[in-house]
DNA sequence: TAATTTTACATAAGTACTTATATAAACGTT
DNA sequence: AACGTTTATATAAGTACTTATGTAAAATTA
């Protein structure tokens, strides 16, 4: 029995601070869906910061009706986060001018698609005509009810990623992305080994030319994921590898979807299995590799990485 | 500019948080300027506790989907005000038992007419047709901005108030509210001294049939508030005296009313004059003498009450 | 030009929640 | 009947604000 609800225009404060806690708290869980290290809290200050470069304290503040501690907090929390970077004023050395760090761009970036589909999961959700402000929060409380709304978010979001992405073949003009993609999540993760070097440097050298295949994922004009099918040494062996997709957009299942076009692909062409090797310390990774039906065998001594400490096979 | 506003639906988290603030923030204005201790954060437990009397922490917790602990907290802080009382359930002896306190069913008595008019503001600034809940909030936004909250409160209060109090004069039937009425504040601000005993006790004697009057106020068939006026020994000169107002109604400016009347009454007999008997301690009560026209005289040594310090008089 | 007031930002402490955890009584299981 | 589990409430600490106050620079006024 839901108590708030029944008080009516009475319990009004009460009720949209409940929609509202509640709106925060699922926008968090979608952000971190997404590997996204951002509070909703911050959102309607790091959009000012965004819209409006070199934008001191008190002009947030009054654009905000917040009170001017919460936004010196909120902007001591955006530097912990990196996400700003902050100046005095030449002329007024009271005044602290802030601007969005390379790491702050990187984030909006990112955030961006998310902030799209939240918009468009509330518009569908109070995009309606109705009588009374008590009654609108009735028919989004029941919407919110049905489905969360982190979930609306995250399927919104991968609904639209979904539409937008696209698998594509090796081209000559696209080997730096190939090269800058995987040393990216190789420098996270690991380090690059000079057999990444060798054959991240000359794809055509030792795929391509060799029999082997190279795809990419294209999002909007964007190239942000890339996987390749390479010869091995011993018969008609071919590995999967060499899959990474870009940072910002970790968290779309857009690895999934070149995977599953490899899988695809490698039938296609009458491959009658399908080797791989990896790192235990992937969890994630492994998880999946597994979901789509590679099984675990025993790891050669000699293998090309130093990292590789797991051997995977899928057989057609 | 406001820029949360200008956000749109993706603000709208944000927004409802903004709104659900003030309001609060608001109300608790308003309960002040009616003297009433209470906090709107505790409106819903408190109104689940009045509703179902021997409730306890997890019935109103589960009720009203705040978490555990924060329903334990407001439940110590309405016993800190002493708005309930608890017991220890005999056959569940983990249970707390929670009951309204002689204290809380005053406060009661004296707060719904605010939350009537509460509901009665809400329901007038937000029972419109809208295409969607943003442009509701921005609807009920605007008409905050022309006239707070607070203030559209009081002034309804006070509007219903006024429609339904009523003077009339004394019947002996209500010589008992005239001494319970001045005795309570007596006790509350000085202590009853001996003078007012004899006074109080026997009205009729001391003020009707010397050609005095008593006036009460009625605010729906409740006596509210009361005040005399007394012949003093010295020729045809009048006291205006033993004005109280019960605690439950105090911030209504029912006093105010009484003393119009008063003034009204004096001038309709042809008196020429008004005396008064007070204390500077309270201020608020000299203030509003003033405010009426009384001027302060020299008080003759041989003062009838102990308390009295000042002496005012008002000339027609 | 010196003294005073105002402005910009920082810091401290309080509030109404939250999550995490503790405690004690009641219940269920064998 | 003993023992682990669940339930009811309490306590502790963290969070995102608030109000109150401090500090230093700039602007205003005498």
């Amino acid at each position: 029995m839901d108590t708030l609800r029944g008080l009516g225009e009475l319990g009004l404060g009460s009720r949209l601070k409940r929609v509202s806690e509640y709106m925060m708290k699922e926008t968090q869980i979608a952000y971190n869906h997404f590997n996204i290290d951002f509070d909703p809290y911050l959102f309607p200050i790091f959009k000012i910061i965004v819209h409006k470069d070199g934008i001191t304290n008190s002009e947030i503040q009054s654009s905000l009706q917040y009170t001017q501690p919460a936004i010196t907090q909120a902007i001591n929390k955006l530097n912990s986060k990196d996400l700003i970077i902050h100046e005095l004023d030449e002329i007024d050395k009271r005044k602290k001018i802030i601007h969005l760090s390379k790491k702050g761009k990187d984030l909006l970036k990112t955030i961006k698609p998310i902030w799209n589909s939240i918009d468009a999961v509330i518009k569908a959700y109070t995009l309606e005509t109705s009588s009374s402000l008590i009654e609108h929060l009735n028919s989004l409380e029941n919407k919110l009810n049905t489905k969360s709304f982190s979930k609306a978010i995250i399927e919104h979001v991968d609904m639209k990623v979904k539409q937008h992405i696209e698998i594509i073949t090796y081209r000559n003009e696209y080997a730096n992305y190939f090269y800058e993609l995987n040393v990216e999540w190789l420098q996270a993760y690991f380090y690059v080994e000079p057999y990444d070097e060798e054959i991240l440097g000359n794809p055509e050298k030792y795929i391509i030319n060799k029999g082997g295949h190279i795809f990419f994922a294209k999002l909007d004009n964007k190239v942000v994921g890339t996987v390749a099918l390479m010869p091995l040494s011993n018969k008609g062996d071919f590995e999967l590898t060499k899959m990474a997709v870009s940072p910002e957009y970790r968290g779309h299942k857009i690895g999934q979807k070149l995977m599953q076009y490899c899988i695809d692909y490698a039938k296609s062409i009458g491959l009658p299995k399908l080797i791989l090797y990896s790192s235990r310390k992937l969890e994630n990774a492994i998880y999946i590799y597994k979901k789509y039906g590679f099984i675990e065998i025993p790891v050669e001594p000699n293998c090309h990485y130093k990292r590789c400490d797991i051997k995977m096979e899928l057989v057609f």
